[in-house]
DNA sequence: CGGGAGGTTGAGCATGTTCAAAGGATGTGG
DNA sequence: CCACATCCTTTGAACATGCTCAACCTCCCG
């Protein structure tokens, strides 16, 4: 099994085998979590980042009456962000949706490499950009988009991030989610989700069951959701800014 | 006048005089931009990155059928991000609300800086950290608040980010937006940013006009937004965390 | 003083919610 | 391996929040 992280960050740089060494040494024990369990809670202030090895995991927060928002999921290679060591207290928290697992990484590691070698730091820099580009397109899609289209939308952010991670086959991937988990993830009530999956159902565009997925018309769920796979700025750096990281600093 | 780029980054840690000048030097002169003109559109590939002096500026995208979502605001001492200049192509626009006055950085000289000097990457990280709450926020907004506690948000977000700039007296803010702008932010219609306004200002929540907000009760609007100051990052990173930041290491 | 942008108001409508109930699937303990 | 409990999905009917369209008002600025 390829070390994800390492996977991840040498999306963004090729780094030397020295350096890669440094970053497996880092990484604790994977750990894993049954599905609906916490791994960070609102208010902690956390000591270690981790990154997500398999399953599915989520960031949410809870309101005073008790419904919840998604924020964003966590797939395989993804990870928790570095920012989150500049916080007094975590603003949401971060639990697994299916059964997970994850290694951790401790803060003062991490910070200790970004500082030592701005090469790392640029990976993580370009991570953060993906993920505020994410938040974006929730931010747009909840705004001004129908129930269909967010749908739309929120399925083929899913495909690419599966196939940016070689998890989709056939228009096909692994997605445990309940139509509760959807309507929390796109502001709308489970019910809904429901009917207006079943419309899309009829109509072609996918097939569903309770942990997979098939999005039968890609094309037509993009056109829906009028979403560039450009938007995830999935693309390596420019040439230009990358070369700045090329030439090792350590 | 101070340099807001300056303010900005000795929140997060103090810097020397060389460096203060360092940055100083890198600031492009001051250019203004008129209500409603654009300063990077999207597809755009930024080769600079600009600190916002004066005005009200905002990231915004346009739909297919022509409407709106207005993503977030700049307002003076912000910086239109870093990670821009790891995308290879501008994902929004950025336009003045109102007549603006920003000062630019060229992409090469903010990279150097940053590999140079890794407390600035520090300092731009943490305003990462800011700018990625907000979007969450946003989202849990949009995507589990009713119209009056979406306006009720937003205007508590804009009272402590220029609080925090000194700009308000009185519960006042200046807040050049109209009805409009306020709908393509929150998602909802001009009609019904009116309509549920009026409301609030019948229930002694808010006094506005065109320009100027005063928000007779804000402990009212914040219980109604259910949001809390922490939730923004303003506090400045945990010691153990700024620690690491503080011996120079240029 | 005229034009235009922004604000206000009303009536009808659409999208999505609530509440309630029943039908599947899944998993666990006996 | 069955029985049962639990969680998830599906369906229906009434309702609410916010939208559309259309008109008019008002303030500001030239």
């Amino acid at each position: 099994m390829a070390d994800h992280l390492i996977r991840s960050l040498t999306k963004f740089a090729p780094f030397r085998p020295a350096e890669l060494e440094l970053i497996e040494r880092l990484q604790e024990k994977a750990e894993s979590f049954g599905a609906r369990t916490d791994v960070i809670l609102e208010g902690d202030q956390p000591t270690k980042m981790f990154i997500v090895e398999e399953g599915l995991m989520m960031r949410y927060r809870i309101l005073s009456d008790g419904r919840r928002q998604i924020l964003t999921f966590l797939i395989p290679g993804d990870m928790c962000d570095v920012n989150i060591f500049f916080a007094h207290a975590m603003d949401h928290s971060i639990s697994a949706v299916g059964p997970s697992r994850i290694r951790r990484v401790a803060r003062d590691d991490i910070l200790r490499l970004c500082l030592g070698n701005p090469r790392f730091a640029g990976a993580f820099w370009w991570s953060s950009l993906q993920r505020e580009a994410m938040l974006r397109e929730r931010v747009v899609a909840l705004g001004r988009r129908n129930a269909r289209a967010r749908l739309a939308y929120l399925f083929c952010e899913f495909y690419w991030r599966y196939e940016a991670i070689d998890q989709v086959l056939d228009h096909t991937l692994v997605l445990p989610l309940t139509q509760a988990e959807l309507g929390d993830t796109l502001g709308m009530t489970a019910i809904h989700v429901n009917r207006v999956l079943s419309d899309m159902r009829d109509d072609g565009l996918l097939q569903r069951s309770r942990a997979r997925i098939e999005l039968t018309d890609f094309e037509g769920l993009k056109a829906l959701a009028e979403i560039d796979r450009e938007y995830l700025h999935y693309s390596a750096p420019p040439p230009e800014v990358a070369a700045y990281f090329r030439e090792s600093a350590a």
